[in-house]
DNA sequence: CAAAAAATTTTACAAATGATAAAAAGCGAA
DNA sequence: TTCGCTTTTTATCATTTGTAAAATTTTTTG
C-alpha cells in the first residue's frame, strides 16, 4: 500500500499538508522476527505498514500476551510513549519481513505544533485506534471465545494463515487448547 | 470540579483558547437514571462532570453490559459518534445526580478547525481514553477476574461504594454471583 | 527423501465460572 | 418499627476453560 493511500485512510489532507508529511518519511525493510518497538522506552520512531504483518505483545505471568495485530495501512505506534511521552507497556515484532514507511515523532510533533490540518489528521487517527480498541473490549465482554473467534474469521481471514495460532490464541484471550477445541467444533 | 481544571486535565491551553472553549460550554444538572447519550443516534452533544458519576453500556443478549464508568472531571462522549459521525452503539446514564458541564459536537468541531491549540488537545484528550481504553482491554486478557476486581478496588476504591455490584460485575466481565463469590473469598 | 524441529491437536484431570434458585441482608417509605 | 422492595450472598449442579503431557501433523533443514 502506497503512502498517500495510507495517509488518506484517517482524514483528508490538503496536498501541503500531505507532501509536509511525506517529506519527513522514510522508507526501511525489516526481516520477520525483527523487534521494532521495546516496552520501557520511550519510542522515537512510529511506523506505517507498507506490506507485511506485526503483532504488539506485553509480557505476563504465563508468557506474552499478544493484544493487537497490524497489517498494511495500519500505524505502529507505542500507544503510551506517543501520548504521554511515558515508557510503554507493549513490544512490537513483524511476523512477517514488513515494507515500512517510518517518521521520527519529534518530527511529527513539529508538525502537529505548526499546520493545523496535520493536527486534526492526528486526532482523526488516534480517534480511530480508540473505536478500534473499545469495540474489541466490548466483545471481551459481550461475547464467548467461540463467537470471538468466528468474528475474527470472518474479519481478517488471511489473518490465520499468516499468524500461529498461539498469538491468535493470546489475542482472543483463551489458550492454544481453547482455541484449537474451538476450531475442532466448527469443523 | 471546575471546567478550568477538567480543560487542563488533557493538555495546557492558551488562555485565549480556553475562554474560546468556555464559551461554548454551559451547565446543566440531570437526576439520578437519566440517560445522557442513547445508542443507534448519531449524538449532538458531549459533556464534562463537575461532579457525579455515570456509566457506559451496550445492550447484549444477557442484558446490558457496563464497559465504563465515569466520574468528577471525565468526558462523556459517545466515541463513535464522535469519531466516526456514525451512530453509537453506546448509551450512558447517570448513576448519580450529576452536575455536568455540556457543549455542542458541533460546536468543538469548528473550534479544531480553526484554533491548533484546541486541536491538539482534542488530540490528547482522546489519546488518554486510548491509552485507558487499551489498559483495560490488556487486564481482560492478562488476568483473572479476582485480579482485575483487586485492580479496580486499589484504583478507584470509592466506585465500589457508589455503584451496585451488578454494574462493577458486568464491567469486571463477569456474572454478579461470580463476584460475590470473589469477594467472599477475600474477607 | 529422511531426520529434526516446530506447530497444532488431543487427552485426562483440575479449577474457575455460569445458571438457577433460594435465603439473607440492606434500605426506604408509611 | 414493620412492610415491601432491591441488592447481595449462599448453595447446587452443569459447563467452560485451564494445565500438563503425549500424540499427531506440518514445516524446516541437511
Amino acid at each position: 500500500m502506497e503512502i498517500d493511500e495510507i495517509l488518506e485512510r484517517f482524514h483528508p489532507l490538503p496536498a501541503g499538508s500531505r507532501e509536509a508529511l511525506k517529506a519527513r518519511i522514510s522508507e526501511a525493510e525489516y526481516p520477520k522476527g525483527h523487534t521494532l518497538i521495546r516496552s520501557g522506552r520511550v519510542e522515537k520512531t512510529l511506523y506505517f505498514i507498507r506490506s507485511g504483518i506485526v503483532r504488539a505483545y506485553s509480557d505476563a505471568d504465563r508468557g506474552d500476551v499478544t493484544f493487537w495485530f497490524g497489517k498494511e495501512g495500519d500505524v505502529v505506534i507505542s500507544m503510551k510513549s506517543y501520548v504521554s511521552g511515558q515508557p510503554g507497556y507493549e513490544h512490537v515484532e513483524t511476523l512477517e519481513a514488513c515494507d515500512l514507511y517510518q517518521m521520527k515523532a519529534l518530527d511529527l510533533e513539529s508538525l502537529f505544533a505548526s499546520d493545523i490540518h496535520i493536527a486534526n489528521w492526528g486526532r482523526k487517527l488516534i480517534g480511530q485506534e480508540l473505536i478500534k480498541t473499545e469495540e474489541r473490549l466490548i466483545s471481551m465482554q459481550f461475547k464467548t471465545a467461540q463467537q470471538r473467534y468466528l468474528d475474527l474469521l470472518s474479519s481478517t481471514p488471511d489473518l490465520l494463515h499468516r499468524v500461529p495460532l498461539c498469538h491468535i490464541a493470546s489475542y482472543l484471550g483463551i489458550t492454544q487448547v481453547s482455541l484449537s477445541r474451538i476450531r475442532a467444533e466448527i469443523r
